[in-house]
DNA sequence: CTTGACCTTAGATTTAACTCTAAGGTTTAT
DNA sequence: ATAAACCTTAGAGTTAAATCTAAGGTCAAG
C-alpha cells in the first residue's frame, strides 16, 4: 500500500504524473483514505510499472491504453493483435528514424562544407547551400577570398 | 510581385503558413497594397525559400530565425557561427536517433518474441515481457499450452 | 450588380505528456 | 499545538508548428 508520494518515489516518477494517467484512464488508486488521499496496492504498482516499461520501449499513452486493455483481459485477444501493436510502432519508428537519417545526412554534408574557421561568413558554404540548394552542396572546403589560407 | 495565395502555391506552402512565419518574425512582405493585400517581391520569395530548405534538413523555426539573422548580416558573423548551428543540429538529431534505434530495437525484440497468430494473449511473450522486465525477452518464440502447435 | 475567389484580423484549437499554480485540507513529529 | 511535509482540486501553462474559425473587406468577370 502506497500513498501518491511512496508510489512516485519508488517509480521515479512525480506526483503530477500519477494524477494525470489517472485522469486519462491509465491508471487509478484501489481506494482513497476517509481523507481523500490516494491508495495503490501492489497491483496498481506492477501496473504502472507495465505503463513504464511499455513507455520506454517507445509507446504513446494512447496505445499504452490499448496494451493495459488487452492485458487485462487477454483470454479475449490473440497474439496477432498484441504483435499488431508492437509492429505498427516499430514501422512508425522505423519510419521516423528514416527521416531523422536524412535530417543527419544533409547536416553532415552541410557541416563538411564549411571550414568553421573565424573568417566572416560572407562566403559560408553552409549559407550558400541554404540561398541556393541543399542538395549541390560542394563538399570539398569553399575557399575564403583573401589570398591567406584559414587560420587551423 | 506575389499576393500571399500566389507565392503560397508557388512555394505548395498554406497562406495560413506564411501569415504565422510573419507573425514570428521569419517572413514579412515587403508592402502591402493600399487595401492591406501583402505583397511579396522575388527577394521575399528567396527567404522563403532559404527557410524551406533549412526546415528541411531539420532546423526548428526558432533555430532558423538565427540562421536568418547572419545571412541578412554576414559580415559580421564567422563561419565558425554558422557551422556551430549546424553541429549542434547534427548532434541533437544523433542523439534523437540514438533513441529511436533503442525504442526499434526493443520493438523488434519484442516482435520477434511472439507468434502473431489467432492463439489466446494469455501466454503472448510480449506481454509477458512488458509484465515483468523488457531487458530479459525470450527470443524464441513463445510456447501456447495447447499440445498443437500453432497454426502456420 | 452580384457571385465567387481571394484577402484581412484576432484568437481558438490541435497534439503529447506533462508541469505548474493557487488555495486549501491532513498527518506526523516534536 | 504548531510546523513541516504531504495531500486535495480545478484549471492554466508549456512546446512546436501550424491549422482552423468567425466575421468581414476587396476585386475581377459576366
Ligand atoms: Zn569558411
Ligand atoms: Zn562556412
Ligand atoms: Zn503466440
Ligand atoms: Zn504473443
Amino acid at each position: 500500500m502506497y500513498r501518491i508520494g511512496e508510489l512516485a518515489k519508488v517509480c521515479e516518477v512525480k506526483t503530477d504524473t500519477l494524477r494525470f494517467y489517472e485522469k486519462h484512464g491509465l491508471l487509478a488508486p484501489s481506494s482513497r483514505t476517509e481523507s481523500g488521499y490516494r491508495i495503490y496496492t501492489q497491483t496498481d504498482a506492477d501496473r504502472l510499472r507495465f505503463i513504464l516499461r511499455a513507455k520506454a520501449v517507445g509507446f504513446t499513452l494512447a496505445e499504452i491504453s490499448e496494451l493495459l486493455s488487452i492485458e487485462l483481459d487477454k483470454a479475449n485477444w490473440a497474439c496477432a493483435d498484441v504483435k499488431g501493436l508492437v509492429d505498427d510502432k516499430l514501422s512508425h519508428v522505423e519510419q521516423k528514424i528514416a527521416e531523422l537519417e536524412r535530417f543527419r545526412r544533409s547536416l553532415s554534408s552541410l557541416s563538411q562544407a564549411c571550414c568553421g574557421g573565424p573568417e566572416s561568413a560572407e562566403h559560408c558554404s553552409i549559407l550558400e547551400a541554404l540561398e541556393t540548394n541543399c542538395d549541390q552542396i560542394r563538399c570539398e572546403n569553399h575557399r575564403h577570398d583573401a589570398k591567406q589560407t584559414h587560420k587551423q
